[in-house]
DNA sequence: GTGAAAGCGCTAACAA
DNA sequence: TTGTTAGCGCTTTCAC
């Protein structure tokens, strides 16, 4: 029994019509034990007989909460698109709204900063390694709760939550070393940003232990074209498609998706010619067309506990948690050993 | 020089240290234009002074305009993730910010709706055909501006704006017949979706203009793994390989992806043995693992019409927009007229 | 052009 | 338990 188009109907009207003072529909709404029944039902009678919903943005004003997070994310990537779903749903959960901010240069997010300082949001979620230092120390000076989603570089001045990239790539490279890949390449996003460079080291110091050199080779970033070019370069580089390492791992599911569909395109077999990883664990990857070994990122893990950090966290405690993946194998890396020829 | 990481600096502070009233503060940042130029330096040098920023908050409680504009879309789907971008860089550009809320089941609309209501968002956008119809009467009842976003079905409650399916699904078919392809089958996504019907009637009407019968196949949802397991049922219901269409026209793209997939592991050769179109125009369809031919929604012309219709309107007039695709060619369709035997 | 003052709709003491 | 009373920080007449 809802009112029509009726615009605006407030406290004051809805204890006028119950017979009630502002303040016992103001209690009702928001701490309804404080009520007694009898009112309550006459309460909530002539709210609904009004259509009165309770005004958030006064509620804000005078409680000095939002229960809005702000969430500035990249506007291109699979990845943080396969995010933003469980962010929002988490949010959801605990009774808080997500205002979304995507920025599609890096010189945008100073903007976007502007407008979640105006909103007067709970707290910030900046997923990205691509927002620049100077933006999140602008961030953090602000007095509001931030926490660097995968964002690794943002140690000293706010909070942060990332995959144990360093780990993860080591356990790719465990499963590559245990399935006898004898030479492995690097195929990184952007050597300018920390997980590309945790990932790097995590997997050539664990090949290393195993004497095994790979190699560092930057594709210009995480999207799939670049990985879509980059597949002739490496064919270049390594001198067709018989001096191909065994093992390409890539810093990124989309970029990996790219590097596969180029090499293909080249006439090189996945896993028969070279066997390929990711990184992330996207839902695509799983798709048969690529069937990728990727290491997963626990998405609803990472993110519970960075909305915990940004809840929970009194003022800018400088808390880091990572988060351990695990590797899903796939079809694109070859499961048994298998003699190569004419190879160290 | 922004202060750091102090608390909550009020107009009336900025007012203080610049020797000026609280009004002329809040006038210096609301309508500049009726401020004078020395007042206006001064108070501007006071706010940076004290690191000052606006609170959204209070002026929308005051001019009952939040600037907000609540996006309502299904938690997964490759095409929906695909607009939010799109959305959210449109809305920054004219000032305004996205409170985006998602869904997993239809049934949690409900107290989504609830949410939008408290706050007091200036529009809302309804994206998506599985919001059921209860809910659409809902918001439009609420006294908001919404547009219902590739809604077909929700013409007569609320604002809408959609692709041109049927025009886009006849394009699509008019493509098949040009390059020759005899015979054809649809497969729907969930025939209760008005985009369903209506791509398959364009598609069905065009293809009978031409003498072909085209028959609906439901596939059970729009996600990539209806469309991997639709693939072994079409084999079996047209008999094996040898029985199928020429061409299949899938009613989405991630749809499409899936059927691509699940027929090619089992053997069937896209476009050599069938053909394939989609419908969306998503990024990844252009990827060269599937280089699928499908119509384009143009999102950016949808979104900027539908955010046009979302703050233009005065209250909530019933406007039905709906604007053309176009068909993006790739390799999922042969190009040229070849033999068939065995077929009518 | 600028200041004083009255709210926007709610929450949270404080009384009763 | 309920009502009264201040505000939260801004926008916006209305005088000056």
């Amino acid at each position: 029994m809802r009112g029509k188009g009726n615009k605006r109907v407030t406290s004051v009207e809805v204890a006028a019509a119950a017979g009630v003072s502002q303040a016992t529909v103001a209690r009702t709404f928001s701490s309804p034990h404080k009520v007694a029944d009898t009112s309550r039902a006459k309460v909530h009678e002539a709210a609904s007989a009004l259509g009165y919903v309770p005004n958030a943005i006064a509620r804000s004003l005078k409680s000095q909460r939002t229960n809005i997070v702000g969430a500035v994310v990249p506007a291109r990537g699979e990845y943080w698109q396969h995010l933003i779903a469980e962010i929002s749903q988490q949010l959801a959960e605990q009774g808080s709204q997500m205002l979304l901010f995507t920025f599609a240069k890096p010189s945008e997010v100073a903007s976007v900063v502007q407008s979640l300082r105006q909103y007067r949001v709970d707290g910030v979620l900046l997923a990205s390694s691509f927002i620049d230092h100077d933006s999140i120390v602008d961030v953090a000076g602000l007095g509001i709760p931030a926490v660097a989603f995968n964002h690794p570089e943002a140690l000293d001045v706010t909070a942060s939550v990332s995959v144990d990239n360093v780990a993860g790539a080591a356990a790719l490279a465990d499963h590559l070393i245990e399935t006898d890949h004898q030479t492995v390449a690097f195929v990184g996003g952007d050597p300018d940003t920390g997980s590309d460079r945790l990932r790097y080291r995590g997997a050539s110091n664990r090949l290393r232990e195993h004497g095994i050199v790979c190699p560092y080779i930057p594709a210009g970033g995480f999207d799939y074209d670049s990985g879509y070019a980059i597949a002739e370069s490496l064919l270049r580089h390594f001198g067709g498609g018989d001096g191909l390492p065994d093992a390409l791992m890539i810093a990124g599911d989309e970029l990996a998706f790219g590097v596969m569909d180029g090499l293909s395109k080249l006439g090189v077999s996945v896993p028969n010619d070279v066997s390929v990883t990711g990184f992330d664990g996207l839902p695509q990857a799983s798709w048969a067309g690529f069937d990728l070994t990727t290491l997963v990122q626990p998405a609803e893990e990472l993110i519970r506990e960075a909305l915990g950090q940004l809840t929970s966290t009194p003022s800018t405690i400088e808390s880091h948690t990572t988060v351990p993946g695990f590797v899903r194998v796939g079809q694109s890396t070859r499961r048994q050993a298998c003699a190569e020829e004419g190879k160290a």
